[in-house]
DNA sequence: TTGAAAGCGTTACCAT
DNA sequence: ATGGTAACGCTTTCAA
């Protein structure tokens, strides 16, 4: 590859007037900018982009590490982040480059200290999963210009979007509640993810709300300790698994012949895999047993040949778009404030959540 | 930040020697060592990778670049990528770092002179559009470590890989011939795709080679002037446009009363409207026309609510896993010969296709 | 085992 | 308007 230094030299010019030019800076006479301009296209010269971020300090570029890139909602996030740095300012275009950690906290890890040196200027974090917390808390005291998002951790001075699940689940619980139903059960997510126990909470609380009496055994937690082996199998994807879960704890409840009125599930992926089991057995959605998820996974709703299920939204779009310009905002003033950015959930009613046919009949009652 | 001048001032050593204790070579004393660790904690360093680079002109990492990163099925694309990497070389770890091009030439020439200026060793390109075409030829003669994908530009030496398409659409319309189809449709994609060409193209011959006659009339190529237009929208998703096409050009076929017996779209999500189109006018789908699409888009499906539907599979997966090999592979042989590597689709049967009516009432004839 | 110095490809300051 | 030179943070060669 030509360097400046054989541009200048073919143009017969210095080094320092090359690099004027390319920088668009006053003081290169006609003469010599002709000549560059030559140089520069008879040695098809690209200048170094490193070399410069290294004396500049300065990439704009924004690295973005997420733990699951081919994740069903993953498409939200993007968007909100592309469309916030490019709405953000006109002439501070960022560059935009994404990792995927696959869940993988070593790879997390050497993404991490990838980007940190000197690769970019500022980094987006995306998820919540609880095993890399203390990387994480390392992260934010090596004080890198950081963007957390849905991961709130505590005690530490850093800039987050959170999104808030647990007043989500108490909505979603409360939905529930509305709708006549008391023997509500939870069946709950990955509990490695921090928002797995937000999402009981606002389970519990809802129905602590509503003086529905809170059952222990109708709160379910799926074994989730092979993931290991999963993810080795060639045809991996995340949201089987969830999917699996779902399946074989509503297979159990249906075995042990206590399913419940409604379930309240901590991802719609478990709620396709729950409503496959109850269809097996002819037990109808919403009819028989609402169900209610979270994270409106309406594509993964396709793979799995599901009917659209009332759900939590997540603002993910959002958060990405909020996200991404309070850090590069940050990036100019880094005195500015850290902040915790709160974003609500939004209830989505669809076709798996009806009123209790006890409630139902007691209308009729009344009717007649 | 603390530079490695930094912490060989405070361990009192030379900066050759950090280095040297940095990169595990032999000729450290374990007093050196050990003053050399401490120095680092105390100072919290972290060597800077992208002044590493610009010495060892090499950055260890594999750019990708994507016309749309949100497109339902790009998933199997990137797992294909990671996958390779992983495979390829135990000690040779690249780092991946994908980018968005969101289909905007000037954003992917913006996210390609990035990459190129020094930023990775290597670029995978993924994506067929047209109008692009003189800046990868550009690219191409620029000699960087490139790997196309599914990108078949011409008369250049340059490895890519790429999927039969043409070859794909020939069995997707032998699929509909077998099942007794004749007036056998065609609806294309988007033109600015190079792939909506060679889809057309195995349609045709497959029409020709069982000698049915090719009824112009039935190739239809919706108008996909607007794209702009619905790029500028908030909720913009590419999916959402082809399936609107789909949708419009089936109902347009209703009006004029010519729907046909069989249609083969070159792309599941225009399959996808369509049906919709059929379904509000009564018309069953597989029983009243037999569909056929491309893609293998069931995570699609699901956003729209539409029934498995026989589609075409093309390996993108293998085409990641694949394509990243051969790339990382000449990087460390850089006279190794480009190649053009092809795979094949795969036909998947679900639930849009059956026999034709004619073909079962006369097979019911006979046995009369 | 250790260190000095040159060099990677830029930019920027200070002269001229 | 132009050029010399130091600097960015690292590795590597050569010499001690």
């Amino acid at each position: 590859m030509a360097t400046i230094h054989d541009v200048a030299h073919l143009a017969g010019v210095s080094k320092s007037l090359v690099s004027r030019y390319l920088n668009d800076q006053k003081g290169v006479s006609p003469e010599s900018t002709l000549k560059i301009i030559a140089a520069i296209k008879e040695l098809n010269y690209r200048p170094n982009g490193i070399a410069r971020s290294l004396v500049l300090q300065k990439t704009h570029t924004i690295g973005i590490v997420v733990d699951d890139l081919c994740a069903t909602f993953i498409f939200r996030l993007i968007e909100g982040l592309e469309r916030g740095a490019e709405d953000f300012d006109v002439d501070e275009k960022y560059n935009i480059i994404f990792c995927n950690s696959n869940g993988d906290v070593q790879r997390k890890q050497r993404h991490l200290n990838f980007l940190m040196n000197g690769r970019v200027d500022g980094i987006v974090l995306y998820g919540s999963l609880v095993y890399d917390d203390t990387m994480i808390q390392q992260l934010v005291h090596s004080n890198f210009p950081l963007m957390l998002i849905e991961n709130d951790i505590e005690g530490t001075d850093v800039n987050k979007v959170v999104i808030d699940n647990i007043g989500g689940a108490f909505m979603a619980t409360e939905h529930l509640i509305n709708l006549g139903h008391r023997r509500i059960a939870h069946i709950g997510g990955n509990m490695n993810l921090k928002i797995t126990l937000d999402r009981m909470n606002g389970y519990v609380r809802a129905l602590q709300r509503y003086n529905v009496p809170v059952d222990q055994s109708l709160i379910i937690f799926p074994d989730f300790s092979d993931v290991d082996e999963w993810k080795k199998r060639d045809e991996f994807m995340s949201q089987n698994l969830y999917f699996d879960r779902g399946y074989v704890e509503m297979k159990k409840l249906i075995e042990k012949n206590q399913v419940p009125e409604a379930i309240f599930f901590a991802t719609d992926l478990s709620a396709f895999g729950a409503i496959k089991a109850m269809n097996e057995v002819g037990l109808r959605v919403p009819e028989d047993v609402s169900v209610i998820g979270f994270d409106d996974e309406f594509r993964a709703a396709g793979s799995f040949n599901c009917k659209p299920v009332t759900t939590m939204m997540q603002p993910l779009k959002q958060a990405g778009y909020v996200g991404i310009q309070k850090l590069v905002y940050s990036l100019g003033h880094p005195h500015a404030a850290k902040e915790r950015i709160l974003l609500n959930t939004e209830l989505v009613v669809r076709e798996s959540t009806c009123a209790n046919k006890r409630l139902a009949s007691a209308e009729q009652d009344t009717r007649v």
